[in-house]
RNA sequence: GGGCGCAUAGCUCAGUUGGCUAGAGCGCACCCCUGAUAAGGGUGAGGUCCGAGGUUCGAAUCCUCGUGCGCCCA
């Protein structure tokens, strides 16, 4: 059929001859299609993140982006999140990563909704891995330098760390002030952890106590858990009986009938055997009384030890015959109490958990002086710590007169024989085993109780007090938060909070070496917290004790020693102390940025950690919790669910990651996972991000294509939604705003952000891209240019980005700052998206419950007609949906009503040709609709013919002469628009 | 070994106080379009709701035990 045969009208309802493919392609593009208004923006479809995500972030920096913000909230109410610091140490990790996006994301929302919201990022920059790594490398030298110089190099190691962390931070577009950062190095954080030490002087937390720790007796020096080496040793294993005074069971006293007994204790340590103050057993452990006779002597013995160790102990002693008497349970030992060896002391047996029956016998000798664990059950069961050990390893006078001067490892042969002359051992037995070393002399260490100072975690209620906050004052997510935290501390023994290194802050302690006297008080503590703050804790080392005298120490030691017995103390502060001060220097003091924080927000590990120590600190010199909010996340794992590590080769290089996707793909992939639990990450995960990002950006793009020629309008007036303009459809879109809005709003308002994510994804491809987009390319392509269809149609469009762009900002905020650009003047009343306001809903957009169940009837119907299209298609009846007409039948009088009134809107939502309403369908082939009872349809193809310019198949096709391949509406839009082009001749 | 948690489709998540045939997006398969084009649209196949008991008319949901995994401690 030609286009300007005379014959075209008086024929139309025949369908004109389908072309093939073949020629449907040769086809010449048609004049008719420079009248259309495609799509036309600058905004590409590739999005090349990681070489424009620099470039942006530049130009933030340049503009003082952060800056403006905090001016433009000044006077806002405040949310404070406050960073907790990472350790200045190695590059960032996935959960560096996780962590900043985290608090990144609230930061931005806060501000987005009008929070002064200011982030001061931190740094941990004291202790021992730097140290030790500084140490390391300096080698024999370590041993010749001073302090201060060993201090120098940690500092410079520190601050290499801080800005190799800050630039990756920066790269992932963590917003925050980055040059003014908080370090704990600063002088002016070590004078407010000092501060909040005088505080807790002041409220008479802090004491000296024993405790033991690992020694270097080569070395004389204190080591850390990760300076020690595990090492095979052989050592003098002994087997001992330890008379009992009293308090057996009855049925042990039984068969006892009066004599002696005894309970037997395994070591490989014999020379801890003179701080022996205990000895514990399992309570749920059977333990049984034996009598024996050992190979060398016809005197029988009676003792006590685990019923399943018997056979092999007394193998082990080489007894001529045992017998086992009778058998209890451990917790019938709790009244029993025993003479020492080969000392004059009375001692208890008492109860602990980790006692085992795995080896030995079942009886844990136990000597708080030596052990970490034997140290916490003297805490629990109030024993006594006793270490008659110097820092050379060797026996003080408080140790038997045998032993006195021995270094202790030799000293062991002497206590086996001790042990022989009491009669007391049964068995000497060599074991080899794994046993801790020095890192720097490869020598066996010990532990040896050495005088550390302690915060009472029950003086003045502390505990109490602490719990109460954690109760009442701080709501903790997810809430099992909360039984966490509160089972720590009700259990935690008291804090030590001193260490034996040099990096970090010294606890400014003047020490009496005539009397032992330890001079720190509150008011010793504020005057070193001001002499740190003008002077940094340098000062400490470089000056003499003579000028370090504080104001409350003028005439030396208070005990009548004078001056010339005092020194220095030589301990700092464990680090946990350092970021645990963090409320002072950071939210109350320097900062200023408000107290109490608003939010903390790190990885479930800080229970124990930071948010412990924090708590701890602050209830204690501030009397209530530095946090409103504590948030935490859970630890990254592979997508098999273990836990990364070198050994496994599962880790994933949040540097490179980012260096190859970019830093908004990893935000959104942050954003789309549940981070309260474990969380599973994988190369394959941040690719599927990807594809979701491209959707997102191409929605973005297609609204800004078709935005193009109207993104000049200045005038408000002209953006303005004119609620009567609205079409049906436009009226839906903006409902599904509303709440979308909504959605996210409160999945921000509730750090849920995986629900602001999957929001916006769905938003976008579903609502947006698969519908409504979808459904309003004809308007706007075909329809004129400037009229009331297209730009409704534009104004609806410009509103949905206007929100779309807020909403992802703080998810994206390259992206989303990027796409702020091409909005119409008026909406972008400011320069940056993250300089606008957040978006609200608009209660005239929300539907009436009439409206909302026309659209489910709607969505219903479309669905079918959809499922009935692909089956035409199947069968190569038709292409696309144009080519389909669709006739419905309705029993239903109240919806023929509806049906009938919707035919228009039915054809425009699914993009076929017509939909037509019949009084009844044939039964074969035809839809009976599930969702809407009553109602059946049927697809076929359209007889229309197909409009050169629209591509609609379309009735009125060929009515006009004059441009006789046109449907009618193009035909209009032609002679508007295109009057002067001479198409119509 | 103890404390605190978690387990729904290949992936990421929904699933109200127990109540339709357990849903969505992505991915995948097939198809359409070629005027969002290194795009866009449609349809479809995917689930022992970790396992085993129990409570209940009814369990993904509540209880018990187990398995696996994570964090913290020992």
């Amino acid at each position: 059929m030609r286009p300007d045969s005379p014959f075209r009208t008086a024929v139309r309802h025949v369908p004109p001859p389908r072309l093939s493919m073949a020629e449907e392609k040769k086809k010449p593009t048609s004049v008719f299609k420079d009248t259309l208004n495609l799509p036309v923006t600058r905004f590409d479809m590739k999005a090349n993140l990681t070489q424009r995500e620099p470039e942006r972030q530049a130009r933030w920096d340049a503009a003082g982006l952060y800056r403006q913000l905090r001016e433009r909230r000044a006077g806002s109410p405040k949310r404070v999140l406050h960073d907790g610091p990472p350790y200045a140490n190695g590059e960032i990790h996935m959960g560096h990563l996780l962590n900043k996006v985290l608090k990144d994301f609230v930061v931005r929302y806060c501000n987005l909704a009008g929070y002064d919201s200011p982030y001061v990022p931190g740094w941990d920059c004291h202790g021992l891995p730097i140290e030790h790594k500084v140490v390391k490398d300096l080698g024999s030298k370590a041993a010749s330098m001073s302090a201060n110089e060993i201090r120098a190099l940690c500092r410079e190691e520190a601050l290499k760390w801080v800005g190799i962390q800050r630039d990756q931070f920066r790269r992932l577009g963590i917003m925050g002030d980055w040059f003014d950062p908080y370090l704990t190095l600063d002088p002016r954080y070590e004078s407010a952890i000092v501060d909040v030490l005088a505080d807790l002087v002041a409220g008479g937390y802090v004491f000296r106590q024993l405790k033991p720790i690992h020694w270097d007796i080569h070395d004389r020096t204190a080591l850390a858990e990760a300076e020690l080496e595990y090492e095979e040793v052989t050592s003098p294993s002994v087997y001992v009986n330890f008379p009992v005074l009293e308090g057996l069971p009855g049925v042990f006293r039984d068969k006892l009938a009066g004599g002696t007994c005894h309970v037997m204790i395994w070591t490989t340590t014999p020379w801890t055997l003179p701080a022996n103050v205990a000895i514990a057993y399992h309570p749920d452990i059977e333990y049984a009384l034996v009598r024996y006779r050992p190979a060398d002597s016809d005197a029988e013995i009676t003792t006590v030890l685990a019923a399943s160790l018997v056979e092999k102990v007394m193998g082990l002693a080489e007894a001529a015959s045992f017998e086992i008497l009778a058998r209890a349970p451990g917790k019938s030992f709790a009244e029993v109490k025993y003479r020492h060896v080969f000392l004059d002391r009375v001692s208890p047996l008492v109860n602990a958990a980790y006692v085992s029956a795995e080896d030995g016998t079942g009886f844990v000798h136990t000597a708080p002086g030596h052990g970490a664990e034997d140290y916490q059950t003297g805490l629990v069961h109030g024993l006594p710590v006793i270490s008659p050990v110097d820092p050379s390893g060797r026996f003080t006078d408080e140790a038997p007169a045998e032993l006195v001067g021995l270094q202790v490892f030799a000293a062991n042969p002497k206590v086996v024989e001790i042990l022989k002359g009491v009669n007391a051992l049964v068995k000497h037995v060599p074991l080899k085993h794994s046993y801790p070393h020095g890192w720097r002399s490869k020598k066996p260490v010990i532990f040896r109780a050495t005088a550390q100072w302690f915060i009472s975690v029950d003086h003045d209620g502390l505990r109490q007090r602490a719990l109460d906050q954690i109760r009442t004052a701080v709501k903790w997510r997810p809430e099992w938060g909360q039984n966490r935290i509160e089972a720590m501390v009700s259990q935690r023994p008291d804090w030590c909070i001193s260490r034996q290194r040099a990096w970090g802050v010294p606890i400014p302690a003047i020490a009496c070496s005539q009397c032992e006297h330890q001079h720190l008080t509150a008011v010793s503590a504020r005057h070193f917290a001001e002499l740190f703050r003008e002077h940094g804790t340098d000062v400490w080392y470089a000056r003499d004790v003579a000028d370090l005298l504080p104001p409350d120490l003028p005439d030396g030691c208070p005990n009548g020693c004078g001056k010339e017995h005092l020194r220095k103390g030589t301990d700092i502060l464990d680090v946990w102390f350092e970021s645990g001060s963090s409320h002072r220097a950071v939210l109350r003091d320097h900062f200023r940025l408000g107290f109490p924080a608003y939010l903390y927000l790190e990885g479930s590990d800080q229970h124990r950690g930071w948010f412990q120590s924090s708590l701890l600190t602050s209830v204690g010199a501030n009397g209530v919790a530095p946090f409103e909010n504590v948030l935490t996340h859970g630890f990254i794992v592979d997508d098999q669910g273990r836990k990364m590590s070198k050994s496994l080769g599962n880790v994933l290089s949040a540097v490179k990651l980012t260096e190859t996707y970019g830093a908004d793909i990893m935000r959104l992939y942050v954003a789309s996972l549940d981070y309260a639990n474990d969380i599973r990450m994988s190369e394959r995960g941040i690719k599927e991000t990807a594809e979701a990002y491209r959707k997102i950006r191409n929605t973005f793009r297609f609204l800004l294509g078709n935005l193009e020629d109207y993104a000049a309008f200045g005038n408000l007036a002209d953006i303005t939604i004119v609620p009567e303009d609205l079409e049906p459809i436009d009226r839906w879109i903006l409902s599904r705003a509303n709440q979308l809005i909504r959605d996210v709003t409160s999945a921000f308002e509730r750090f849920e952000f995986y629900r602001a994510f999957h929001a916006v994804h769905q938003f976008a491809s579903v609502d947006l891209s698969a519908f409504y987009l979808d459904v309003l390319k004809d308007r706007l392509y075909a329809e004129t240019k400037a009229g009331t269809s297209r730009r409704t149609a534009q104004r609806v469009m410009a509103y949905l980005h206007s929100v779309l762009v807020r909403l992802t900002a703080p998810l994206m905020p390259h992206t989303a700052d990027e796409v702020w650009e091409f909005l119409p003047e008026a909406l972008r009343p400011v320069p940056s998206v993250h300089l606008a306001d957040w978006p609200v809903p608009d209660s005239a957009f929300d539907f009436s419950s009439e409206a909302i169940e026309d659209w489910r009837v709607r969505l219903a119907l479309r669905e079918e007609i959809l499922k009935a299209l692909e089956a035409l298609r199947a069968g190569k009846k038709i292409g696309s949906a144009q080519e389909a007409v669709v006739r419905i039948a309705c029993t239903d009088a109240k919806l023929v009503e509806r049906i009938d009134r919707d035919l228009n809107l039915l054809r425009t939502i699914t993009n076929v040709s017509d939909v037509v309403r019949v009084d009844s369908l044939p039964p074969e082939g035809r839809t009976e609709s599930t969702q809407v009872p009553g109602v059946s349809l049927v697809c076929e193809p359209s007889g229309h013919s197909k409009c050169e310019r629209c591509w609609n198949l379309r009735a009125s096709v060929g009515a006009d002469a004059a441009l006789p391949t046109l449907c009618d509406r193009c035909v209009s839009v032609i002679r508007i628009d295109h009057a002067g082009m001479g198409l119509a001749n």
